[in-house]
DNA sequence: TTGAAAGCGCTAACAT
DNA sequence: ATGTTAGCGCTTTCAA
């Protein structure tokens, strides 16, 4: 049996009542009583019991994160971002890695619910409307992270659009006429479209107006390998390519490395992310930034600090490295 | 207010008894009542409250994993394979950055009893002695993972000598008689001075008894750029490098590219690790691999199946990639 | 088969 | 300044 508040009250000849209040710094007691009851708790190491505590207060100082992937660079800096602010005020957080199944992350949902955390963080997925269901009649604050959705929920994340855009234009300024893209994957909503929209728009703007040379891939490391290869096969004209993630970026530098294709002579490449890869790859990579470890931190005092309202749209940057010229 | 267990009893017309009982699949209650209950919670959206049963029951379904950082590969695959059985057994993981600072450390132990966690994974750390103590007094199973300890605490790890040793004699046999080794950090008992007597032994082995040429850095990408220039300025001899992780390996590369040196023609390098970035280097990592994922799992397992008892010692295994020849 | 009631460890009125 | 007591939502004896 573990030391209770009423092992406490004994000991020090007071009530639970006066031990709860010391414990939890309210007013009521004498300095003389607070000495005592302190120097007992110390004495017997007494911890309160944040189960107990949590069933009273309906607060349980935790929060889940729903992500769909943790073995990767992206998910790693946003959750650093998470723990660190968590940690700072005093939270605790619960992965609940999805691996994009619909029913693991609806069975996560129900576990957050029964464990009765705080707030939610939802990262990097679609917002699927059986979620949402679930997740509105939790009545718990919730915040998307580099997502966004068609419901009243707050998110904080980079403008997609804009950021294609810009690596591109920054390709088009450094004399490139002839650029293709390896998109993410086909028909996702949040982190394809806007990239490839922007990809064509800043074309488009240039007075480009040949056919986009466009493949797509699934922002894994594979497919920027075979997007490479046939981006190649089928627009043998590029001169330059534009990775909507870095992950898809180093696979192109891998398969150019492989054809004994020179980066950034024969070929430049831009990534997207600024994942840790990008400066650890030869060449260091070029590629559009999210601020990604921000993102985390700043998503989780959203839910955390203020009550979530507005959405935040982060600032993107493009990182010269060595792979455009 | 949500939902409780008396809202369905009086809507079934039982006691919150009977509502428990079929709830947790105890006997004592007909077909009939059962088929009614049901049908209530069903239509009520009730879900029992788990902060309420684990006061109770004294088990909360949660574990806590200590690692020192969640931003690198090797964590982020060890967190993987703890997840993902965590996810099997019902469980919740929460995760404790502890960036290595024993301050932090102590204040994620407290938190982790008072939360009162059902297991902790202690990961890639030293276990100190402060951190035994409280751990010792929670009373609960523990297990390392990819660390060891002088205290009766089970762990779940790879023979680093031996797999050092093999990094070595596989140089060895590829012809090379010259070998240099990037070791992590000096004075570090767990990753350092194993795979640096391994090192030695298979020279010796060999009948080399050169000055063993050996550059320490702490594991992470930079000190495997400088490491590399350190080595090469002290022993200009080398001719292959074995370096303590696949992050420094990475750093040895980007080094090599810079100076045009070619790798394997004019040096080989040996990572360790196997993360996912080894195969994703430019030429891809030549390692000694861990098995990461699985780590997680086994001690995952341990923890929540068996009563943590003896140790498991995973097979290591050279991935033959392009770095040496 | 079912219910009443005690109690898990704590907080928060309400008394004194 | 301090104590008594009623719960928080649930499980689990013990009776019926």
């Amino acid at each position: 049996m573990s030391i209770t508040i009423k092992d406490v009250a004994r000991q020090a000849n007071v009530s639970v009542a006066t031990v709860s209040r010391v414990l939890n710094n309210l007013p009521g007691y004498s300095e003389d009583t607070k000495k005592k009851v302190l120097g007992i708790i110390n004495d017997l190491g007494y911890q309160p019991n944040a189960i107990a505590r949590g069933l009273i207060n309906k607060k349980t100082k935790t929060i889940g994160v729903l992500l769909p992937n943790v073995s990767n660079l992206f998910a790693a800096d946003v959750l650093a971002g998470i723990e660190d602010i968590a940690h700072e005020m005093d939270y605790s957080v619960v992965i609940c890695k999805t691996d994009k199944s619909g029913e693991r992350t609806l069975k996560y949902l129900q576990m957050l619910r029964e464990k009765q955390v705080d707030g939610i963080l939802f990262v990097s997925e679609w917002m699927k409307e059986e979620y949402y269901e679930v997740i509105s009649r939790m009545s718990i604050p919730v915040v998307l992270v580099s997502t966004k959705s068609d419901y009243p929920l707050p998110y904080v994340k980079v403008n997609d659009f804009e950021a294609s855009y810009d690596a591109v234009n920054y390709l088009l300024n450094k004399g490139h006429r002839s650029i293709g893209m390896i998109a993410g994957t086909e028909g996702d909503l949040i982190a394809t479209s806007p990239r490839v929209e922007g990809f064509k728009k800043a074309l488009l703007d240039e007075g480009i107006d040949d056919e986009p040379a466009i493949v797509y891939g699934d922002f894994a490391f594979e497919t920027g390998i075979t997007g490479m290869e046939e981006l190649i096969e089928k627009y043998p004209e590029v001169t330059a390519v534009f990775c909507a993630s870095d992950e898809m970026a180093v696979g192109a530098l891998s398969y150019l490395y492989k054809k004994n294709i020179r980066v950034p002579d024969q070929i430049a490449v831009v990534g997207y992310d600024n994942t840790s890869a990008a400066e650890k790859a030869i060449p260091p990579l070029t590629t559009v930034g999210q601020p990604l470890y921000e993102m985390g931190r700043s998503a989780a005092e959203m839910l955390l600090k203020k009550r979530p309202t507005s959405n935040v749209v982060l600032q993107h940057k493009i990182i010269e490295r060595e792979t455009v010229k």
